[in-house]
DNA sequence: CTGAAAGCGCTTACAG
DNA sequence: CTGAAAGCGCTTACAG
């Protein structure tokens, strides 16, 4: 900047200003400037203007995994609708706690402005740092019984009641769920709490529970979707519907009954969680429960720019619910 | 810090060496600093470490999206190998070229401290800007015949000639290839040089080539498979092969001949790209060209390390090649 | 519309 | 093993 300055016969100020604020700088001084930032090929420093400024323009995102085409449609759409002016600094846990941990400390260290994190349960360190932080923070993905501060989501509770109350509708007697296992350190809440809304539902309607297996670490697979079906089977092969906590595992569930000959959904319905574009597309097309992966991205990235812009009106405490619908295609009767 | 520094009594260079490099500091005054650190909640700020120390810990990297398991797979992998003391810095594309130079300089405003950039073809202003960085940038997803720096990839022109060939060697004639257009600002020209060097294999062996198609814009989708191999059947019902740029496209290509009554492979023969975990578990499981996704994100990132530890020694250009691998599933006979 | 001074919160490079 | 001084490259808050 010393350098554009010099070269232009101008103070580092009026190259900041013409940078920042073209307008109020005299149109001669500001081409004088911009064709030294072009002949030097000046890129400005962003790390000392966030520290002069106390505004970094990062906003931090911290998501189970990427590799999850709804997680993903979620940090592009948070991407897009906070605008160029925004860096989104984005880090993945694995469902693993301690992992959370680490990274909620590491991308505090790069003061983001605001910070959107997946889920609703975390350790007591996360919980602190957070509170601490003083900026704006929005749970995502989840509807929290006791949130942070802001969230964007809905209930996986909810979701997980709604397949239920289908099958139940549907005059299903024998029905099961697949999960993953719920351990110390690595654990899905949101799929836990959607097969505690389903286990809820069947409760209300006298049907047994005993069919609700969760099995393996998260983040499920098709694998994984095809070995708990295969499990379950084994041991109770008369069930006739099957509530998997994500498409992805319905969808191995599904290739599971094509190995097996057994005919969906005549001889067993299967229902998935997520609407991924694999269930949509594959045959036969899943049925599955829809969130808006896009609408929690983009609600809360205009939350954010909101709070950001911040006059003062906006600041009281924002709970958002994109809701869920349930899709019924063709492996459901 | 300064708080820390006085609630310690000591100086603020202490309470940033106890942070750094704790086995320098005594026992004694490293116990009670730590101590001040845990009371106060203490995170130190990065952005003005690195102003100070010229070194931000921040990694660029820039594909095309991140709604793509593969790239998802070597943003994760990277990230992995790069270690706790890197944070990513990512930004996506979506196969714009402008977009792609409006990210370069947004992400080189951060300074980090290098780079991966997917691809190898660049406007002439990212180029510039890139080479002026001063950086280390690793060029992945090809082998440039030009490289800008370092390079982890795979030659795209040789797996579209293997695709090729394979057909060739299993006695196919009329063969097709499905991938996305061209535009002035949006193009996939991974997914292009692998329909080249399809291309160049089938003149080779004087195939007609003229089944090749390119329609819609990058990226693929399973519609866009589904579209394509439609537009192609309806005006060449007697294709025998048909490959497509990648393996959702593949899947997608695949739904249409079940939804037309077309056997698979018998009456057409389908082979994808990428070996997305889809094509492994639909059925028939879909023939492919396998790629490391992983290994070129912790190559990659292994490189960059080295090259930050850098000795010196390491200083000369490097060029990985991953290779690919062709996976003979049911798909194809 | 433009500039000189001070400072953001750290680290480098010394000195002791 | 510890600290005082200077500075990283910007912006804030003034003054003119």
């Amino acid at each position: 900047m010393r350098d554009v300055s010099e070269a232009a016969g101008v103070s580092t100020m009026t190259v900041s200003r013409v940078l920042k604020e073209p307008s109020i700088v005299s149109e001669a001084t500001r081409e004088r400037v911009m064709r030294a930032v072009e002949e030097l090929g000046y890129v400005p420093d962003f790390s000392a203007s966030s520290l002069s400024s106390r505004k970094t323009n990062f906003v931090g995102l911290i998501l189970p995994t990427l590799t999850n085409s709804n997680f993903a449609d979620t940090a592009q759409a948070l991407a897009d609708a906070l605008g160029q002016s925004y860096q989104l600094l984005i880090g993945y846990t694995l469902y693993q706690a301690s992992e959370e941990e680490r990274l909620v400390r590491s991308l505090l260290a790069r003061r983001p402005d605001a910070l959107a994190i997946a889920g609703s349960e975390h350790t007591r360190g996360t919980w602190y740092m957070l509170r601490r932080a003083n900026i704006p923070i929005v749970e995502i993905w989840d509807t929290p019984n006791d949130p942070l501060d802001h969230a964007v989501g809905f209930s996986n509770f909810a979701a997980g009641r709604a397949a239920a109350e289908h099958f139940i509708a549907r005059g299903h007697h024998r029905i099961a769920a697949l999960g993953s296992a719920v351990e110390e350190d690595v654990a899905d809440h949101r799929g836990e709490a959607r097969l505690r809304g389903f286990s809820a539902a069947l409760c209300e309607h006298d049907v047994a529970t005993n069919l609700i297996r969760r099995v393996g670490r998260a983040p499920v697979s098709f694998d994984h979707g095809a070995r708990a079906l295969a499990g379950l089977l084994d041991r109770n092969p008369d069930v006739e519907a099957v509530f998997a906590v994500s498409d992805v595992s319905a969808f191995g569930a599904l290739m599971e009954c094509r190995r097996r000959g057994i005919a969906v959904p005549d001889c067993i319905s299967i229902m998935g969680f997520g609407d991924f574009e694999i269930g949509r597309q594959c045959e036969p097309a899943i049925s599955t429960i829809h969130v808006d992966a896009r609408s929690i991205g983009v609600q809360s990235g205009e939350l954010i720019r909101d709070l950001l812009a911040g006059e003062g009106a906006t600041t009281d405490r924002r709970i958002e619910d994109v809701g869920v619908s349930v899709i019924d295609r063709v492996t459901t009767r």
